[in-house]
DNA sequence: AGAAAGATCTTCT
DNA sequence: GAAGATCTTTCTA
């Protein structure tokens, strides 16, 4: 992507990476990658945010590094998200990649999800181990390992729901699907 | 120190 | 559609 894509409002980083290439240089498997069919936003005014009203933790702190850096955590005790951190540094935002189209590895996330290549990656806990994302990663900026490249692909019809999975933020419409 | 909630997935009915 | 698995992080006392 461009050097600044990630430098910007949140919720315009969310949508414009519908569409583009989610690509991991796997240190064993090598390259798996697929398309982002799926995105959230979460900004530190939202209620739904790890890092509401700026609250920086030992978890968090990845969110409030500049613009395209990785965040990953672990939510209930056995699953980990992928996140790209947003908007200038201290800004603590990101955008969650939710699901993924594979492209290049099918054979690899197969093996490692032990699913249909269909659910294999179409959720953020499963897309996750479907690449086998290094944790050490968190806090890293993306580069030659994990990276996002922009594909030349023709996006249709970009949908807009509320979030998934959360109490708070209900209302906003932060969710961009295809 | 203890408790509660959590940006999920799988399996079952 | 509902519930269980499972454990980290964060908040409260």
């Amino acid at each position: 992507m461009a050097p600044d894509f990630f430098i910007q409002d949140t919720l315009t980083v969310a949508h414009d990476l519908i569409g583009k290439e989610l690509r991991y240089n796997h240190p064993h498997y090598g390259r798996l990658s697929g398309i982002i069919t799926e995105t959230e936003a979460y900004t530190q005014d939202d209620p739904a945010c790890h890092a509401y009203k700026g609250k920086k933790t030992n978890r968090t702190w990845p969110m409030f590094l500049e613009g395209g850096h990785i965040y990953i955590y672990m939510i209930y005790g056995m699953y980990r998200c992928l996140n790209i951190s947003t908007d200038i540094e201290g800004c603590g935002s990101a955008v969650l990649i939710r699901s993924i189209r594979p492209l290049t590895g099918l054979d690899t996330m197969i093996n490692l999800r032990q699913k249909p290549i269909q659910e294999c990656a179409n959720g953020p806990g499963k897309l996750y181990n479907a690449l086998d994302i290094d944790p050490a990663l968190n806090g890293k900026k993306l580069g030659d390992s994990l990276d996002i490249i922009d594909s030349n692909m023709s996006i249709n019809a970009i949908k807009r729901t509320p979030r998934i999975g959360i109490s708070k933020g209900k209302d906003l419409l932060w969710r961009f699907v295809i």
